[in-house]
DNA sequence: GATACTGTGTCAATATTTGAAATACATGTA
DNA sequence: TACATGTATTTCAAATATTGACACAGTATC
C-alpha cells in the first residue's frame, strides 16, 4: 500500500523491527510481555527479547516488575523535541484561544503529513455536544476543513499525489478529482474550506491555511463542530473568523 | 554512568545508531546533511546514509528538497501516544498510599478533562468524619485543590477557556477571573493549591500537579477533608506533603 | 508435585550490515 | 567552459552483528 513504486526500500531490518516494537508499545495501554509482542509483530521470541534489551539499554523502554515492557518518556521527549523546533504552535497559540473564545467550539492546529493532516494542537470545545480528536490524531487531506485548506493552497502540487479516486468516509465525502477541483475552487474564492461532514458523519468543519510569504502552506487552523451546533449563517461567520485568524498568523511569519 | 553494573549491555548497533540519528535530527532546528550527521555521530557516511534511507522508508524522517534530512511528525506521534497511555495510577500508587498513611484523610489522583477534573484513583479516608467522592467523579477545575493545581501549571492556556464568570458552588467559590488570577499566583508561589471549601461546603482540599519534564501537567494529587478535621497549621503541613508527593512522581517521570 | 505456561540465555550459521572507495551531482571559481 | 571542491549516492566484498532453534529457568495453575 505504501509501496514505493520506483525504488526498492531496502530497510535495515533491525532498525525496522526495533521501531515497530516501540510503536506497538507506545500505542499500548499497558506493558506487554515478550511472547505477546513477538506474536503480534511476527518475530521470534529471541529476537523480540534481544531488541527489547537493546531498547531498554538505550532508555526507550523499561522492564517492569511484572516482567512486561513499556515505553518510557524518552520516546516522548524525542518526539516532542521535533515539534518544538517547528514553533508553529507558539505562533498560533493566541489565535487558537481567540477562535475558541469566539466560537466555543473545538479549534485545531494541523500540519500536513503526506496525504493527511496531523493535529498538533487544539483547544477543546466548551459545549456539551462536541466533536473530538486527539492531539496527534490524523485525518485525510481531502475531507476535512484543515486538509482542504492546505490542499487548496498548494493544489497544483498536491492534486497529482492524490489517487484517481478518493477514499469515502461518509456519503458526503468528495470522491472524484473532478468534484474536488470544484470544491477547491470554491475554497479559494471564499478564503476558507468547508467540510460538510465528509469525514465524520454530522461533524462539520471550517479551515484556513497558514502560509509562508511565498504562499506555501505550513499548516492550517480549523473549527470543528457537530452540525446541530451550527448557528444560522454560521458557515460564513466561522469561515471568515478562521480565515482571518490564519491570515494573522501568516502575517506574523513574514517578519521572521 | 548509566552502566549496568552486572550485565553487559549488548545493544543492537543498527538500532542504536538509527535511534541516535533520530534523536539528533529531532533536536535539530533545521535539516542536516549526511556528512554533517556522520561526523557528529562518529559514523561513516555510507552507514549514515543507509540508516537515513531506512528511517525515511519507515516514515520517521523525510528527505527535503535541499538534500537534507529532517524528522517527520511520525516521531512525535509515537511519543505522544506513549504519554497518553501513561499509566498514572501505577506511577502514583505508592505516593497515594504514603499520603494516606501520613494524613489519614482521603487522597485523590485526578486528571483534567476539559474544564473539570476526573478522579481516576483514590484512597479512602480512615477517619470517621470524612469527605467522599467516587472514582470517576468530576469536579470543576476552578474550585478544588487538584483542579486549581492543574490550572496553575498551565494557566496561560487554560485561563482563556474559562468563561468570564465561574460557576458558584459555595459562598467561598472564586467566581471572577481577577480573583482567580490572584489565587493562582499564590498557588504557584506556595507550590500547592488550597481550596477553602469552594466546591463543597466545609470540605477543604489541597492539591499539587504532576507534570511532564516540559512542565505540562498530566494530573494532580489531592488531599480532601472536612474542615473540622484540619489540625492546627494543617494547611501548610498537608500542602507541602502533597506538593512533595507530586514532585516525587514528576521526578519519576523525568528519569524514565 | 506435575504441567503448562512465561521469560531468559546460548550458540553456530549466515544473512545483514558495514566501511572503503568509486561515482554522480551540485556549486562555486577562474 | 573547464576545473575544483564540496556534497550525496552507489557498489561490493568482508566480516561482524543479528538471527532462530533450542535449552534452561522461573512462575503460576491445577
Amino acid at each position: 500500500m505504501t509501496a514505493k513504486p520506483t525504488k526498492a526500500p531496502k530497510v535495515d531490518s533491525t532498525l525496522s523491527k526495533g521501531l515497530s516494537i516501540l510503536e506497538n508499545l507506545a500505542a499500548a495501554k499497558a506493558g506487554k510481555g515478550v511472547t505477546e509482542l513477538s506474536i503480534e509483530l511476527g518475530l521470534t521470541k529471541s529476537n523480540t527479547f534481544r531488541l527489547l534489551q537493546s531498547l531498554a539499554s538505550l532508555g526507550y523502554v523499561k522492564h517492569l516488575p511484572d516482567r512486561t515492557y513499556a515505553t518510557t518518556l524518552k520516546t516522548w521527549r524525542v518526539g516532542r523535541a521535533s515539534v518544538e523546533n517547528l514553533n508553529l504552535r507558539e505562533l498560533a497559540a493566541s489565535e487558537l484561544r481567540h477562535l475558541s473564545r469566539e466560537t466555543g467550539e473545538a479549534i485545531y492546529l494541523a500540519v500536513r503529513e503526506n496525504l493527511s493532516v496531523v493535529y498538533i494542537d487544539k483547544v477543546d470545545s466548551q459545549k456539551p455536544i462536541r466533536s473530538w480528536n486527539a492531539i496527534g490524531g490524523i485525518a485525510p487531506l481531502h475531507c476535512v476543513g484543515t486538509g482542504k485548506a492546505i490542499l487548496a493552497a498548494d493544489y497544483s502540487n498536491l492534486r497529482d499525489q492524490l489517487g484517481k479516486t478518493l477514499t469515502r468516509y461518509t456519503n458526503k465525502t468528495i470522491t472524484t478529482l473532478k468534484m474536488l477541483d470544484a470544491d477547491i475552487k470554491a475554497t479559494l474564492s471564499r478564503g476558507y474550506a468547508y467540510d460538510t461532514g465528509e469525514f465524520r458523519e454530522r461533524i462539520v468543519s471550517l479551515g484556513a491555511a497558514i502560509t509562508l510569504p511565498g504562499g506555501e502552506p505550513v499548516g492550517a487552523l480549523g473549527i470543528s463542530l457537530p452540525d446541530i451546533n451550527m448557528p444560522e449563517g454560521g458557515e460564513a461567520q466561522y469561515g471568515s473568523l478562521v480565515a482571518k485568524a490564519a491570515q494573522s498568523i501568516s502575517a506574523g511569519l513574514e517578519q521572521n
